[in-house]
DNA sequence: TTTCATTGGTTCATTATTTGAACCCTTGGT
DNA sequence: ACCAAGGGTTCAAATAATGAACCAATGAAA
């Protein structure tokens, strides 16, 4: 491990429960000499990664991070970014996997990837909005989206797009808080016949549903193995796509998975 | 400077018009041995602060850098605290307001806002770091903050960006000393043509000189009587901008005699 | 108010890592 | 088939990182 990887490695040790850290702590969690450590912290603040609070002397994230964000965020389009993780979800699953964001009360289809291995394939147009209450990916906003963007679904009509389209309010009602539980989505027939899909939540910085992760497959394909391993990608996934859109990254998943996916 | 400092330095030179950067490219800007370079990079994108393009090979910044500003920001809500200010005083002046962070010889914005009235409008890339010689920014942190600074500029090549950048340290001592007396900087078409701009410093709770607030206008809307209305709003301004930042300013204190500080 | 423990920060000889000129490999253009 | 340009690698030499011991400031306890 290099100079660099250890100066940096120490602004992992920062999150929303430990904001500030000061110079014995730092030692006691990096495990390394205090004068390095502390070399290291002065070069960071140097550079604006790290200020330090006068009154406490803890260190604390700088303001060069924000510059760089926002750098990032404005030239690096969340497509591309995207695109390695749908298409390696897809491979995975030899299913259609598909990112799409909220825009008003539809969701815009972000990127998809469809890596065929069956001889059935699934229907899906990148330029079509999809609708709330027919689709999983719908569904899973409704879940973890804003309370007012339901109350709205649910007051207005609701279009039938195929066999088992929800239609009754309760009855969505009913779907979406089951969803809320489980941690994503699940819709059978409800915007075209013969094809389901699963769907989970895609979290902005500010822990705001944004769009959604989906996988997409004909009904016939579906069965207990197939939803397991399915949903358990959807969590992964859905988790990388978050913190791909700066989102928070659960405790449970380290850097290294992400790094290897 | 040491290793940790060279790396990341190479961050700094991405930049909404420069959001991708290749090995040579790099080793041009940073004017450093390619070797040198290119082990630096590999540890970036290990520590995800920048990712390879595997098309390409360019670099470009990685996810890591959206964590920790999101971190920040939910920890340490400087920029969510700032907005309201810069907002109202843009509202009130109908300019570009933005308020800026020191980081190590150079400004980084941390948010701006226009409330466009008039026909023209300042162009202003909130991810382009700010130069301390040809702002009025940068010379009010010259003005009050630390002796050092203003010395190591004073004693660095000054580039020359718009057709009144000063560029004789003499001519910027003088302002820089006039600008303390006035407790206000001021800066005509030192960073681009036909731009000029006022700034006033931000303190922090041991009053030291962390940023700026600022005002930038076109150089013909500059009349006497909008000069006081900018300069009376830039004084109220920065002192609300220090309050956010803990630094609030006593009534007592006068502003000359932060500069003996 | 003296003491002691804790934390932040510094020094300097030793050590290990960074450095860069020269090199190789691949790609794309002619 | 050739060349130019970019990305990446090697290894001896140069330089920068390291850490045990040290100092200073703060604050709680005796």
């Amino acid at each position: 491990m290099g100079t660099i990887s250890k100066a940096l490695s120490l602004l992992n040790y920062f999150s929303t429960q430990r904001p500030e850290i000061g110079l014995t702590e730092f030692t006691k969690l990096a495990g390394r000499d205090k004068a390095t450590v502390h070399r290291h912290l002065v070069e960071l603040v140097q550079n604006g990664y790290l200020e330090q609070d006068s009154r406490s002397r803890n260190y604390r994230l700088g303001p060069a991070i924000l510059r760089l964000a926002n750098v990032r965020e404005r030239t690096f389009p969340a497509r591309e970014a995207v695109i390695p993780i749908v298409d390696a979800l897809s491979s995975e699953l030899g299913e259609l996997v598909h990112v799409s964001l909220l825009q008003g009360d539809m969701l815009s289809p972000l990127y998809y990837a469809d890596k065929i291995i069956h001889g059935t394939r699934v229907h899906f147009d990148e330029a079509e909005l999809l609708p709330l209450h027919a689709t999983s990916s719908g569904l899973a906003i409704l879940a973890f989206g804003p309370e007012e963007l339901l109350q709205h679904v649910l007051s207005a009509p609701m279009q039938k797009f195929a066999v088992k389209t929800l239609s009754r309010p309760s009855e969505l009602r009913e779907e979406v808080h089951e969803f809320r539980q489980q941690g994503f989505s699940f819709s059978d027939q409800g915007f075209e016949d013969e094809v389901c899909s699963f769907a989970a939540p895609v979290f902005d910085h500010s822990q705001r549903a944004i769009g959604t992760l989906a996988v997409a497959l004909p009904t016939s394909r579906l069965n207990l193995e197939k939803q397991q391993l399915v949903v358990a990608a959807l969590r992964k996934g859905a988790d990388q796509v978050s913190f791909v859109f700066g989102g928070h990254l659960p405790e449970n998943i380290s850097r290294d998975q992400i790094d290897a996916a």
